[in-house]
DNA sequence: TGCCAGGTATAGG
DNA sequence: CCTATACATGGC
């Protein structure tokens, strides 16, 4: 394909880049414009919004020329083209008026299928850290590993190989802090293969959110965050300070699950983007 | 300027 | 199972 090409995705039940990049899944795409330019798959690419989807250009891309079905393959898989997000916002109960106000409001968030390895990576970062600081410590890390995606200014996020790399004092210049060992051993044990992705795949998600936590500073709000946007496991509920103030307001503590299955990890973010409401 | 940030490891009950 | 405390550093 061609670049300067546009190709259209479509996205059942529609997309608000703009919403869906606020609420706190993904860290690395640049505002430009009317859209976002989105680092991932050794790709950047120049994404808008287009009446029930988005159309997608390559400014760049470090494989070998890919066919536009190969493109539009791997960006349908990212945004969750199939599933129908305008059907899931319509599961609340109307008596639950709190649910049904932060699923209106979240029209058109959708969950990013997200690559493992840096969702496990950002999450960990993202322990006690605001979401701006976040994105500045992952800026860093991509620079200071220093791949340029070919042709543009945009770091690829590293490989497990070339993050491990990395000493834990080079990482705390990243401003990682108490984080930095954390970062290095599990690239480190990423890099000799203990956590081949086909075979996290494979696994169930309350075993895939165990074997997460066998890493050290990977606990259960990293693990389930990573299970639910690194491996696209939809029903797993993460529950940080904002989630858990909510539940305690509205849900006397606990969320009812039940109710939501397979789709309660969207809910979940439905609530966690509307957080400034509560 | 001081407080807080999409928590976790650890020690102790 | 539970609770209390330390933790590095950037943003606002």
């Amino acid at each position: 394909m061609k670049s300067g090409e546009k190709l259209f995705i479509e996205l059942k039940g529609g997309i608000d880049l703009g919403k869906t990049e606020k609420s706190g899944q993904c860290f690395r795409w640049i505002p430009d414009g009317d859209g976002y330019l989105i680092p991932a798959f050794g790709m950047l690419v120049k994404v808008t919004e287009s009446k029930g989807g988005i159309d997608l250009e390559i400014i760049s891309s470090s494989k070998k020329k890919k066919d536009a079905d190969d493109i539009v393959s791997i960006w349908s898989r990212y945004f969750d083209a199939a599933l129908d997000y305008s059907k899931i916002r319509r599961m609340p109960d109307k008596k639950d008026g709190f649910l049904s106000a932060a699923t209106e409001s979240g029209e058109g968030i959708r969950i990013i299928y997200q690559e493992p390895f840096e969702t496990l990576i950002t999450f960990i970062i993202s322990q006690r850290k605001s979401i701006s600081a976040i994105k500045t410590s992952v800026e860093r890390i991509c620079e200071t590993v220093g791949r340029k995606i070919p042709g543009t200014a945009v770091y690829d996020f590293p490989t497990p190989g070339e993050l491990k790399n990395l000493s834990p004092d080079e990482l705390s210049e990243c401003g990682l802090g108490y984080r930095a060992p954390y970062i290095h051993e599990t690239a480190e044990r990423f890099a000799i293969g203990e956590f081949d992705s086909g075979y996290l795949n494979g696994l169930d998600d309350e075993t895939l959110i165990n074997t997460l936590m066998t890493l050290k500073g990977v606990g259960v709000k990293v693990a389930n965050c990573t299970a639910l946007f690194g491996f696209h496991r939809l029903d797993l509920f993460p529950i940080d300070v904002w989630i858990q103030r909510a539940l305690d307001t509205y849900y006397d503590g606990s969320f009812p699950l039940e109710k939501y299955h397979p789709y309660n990890g969207i809910m979940q973010q439905y609530i966690f983007a509307y957080r400034g409401k509560l």
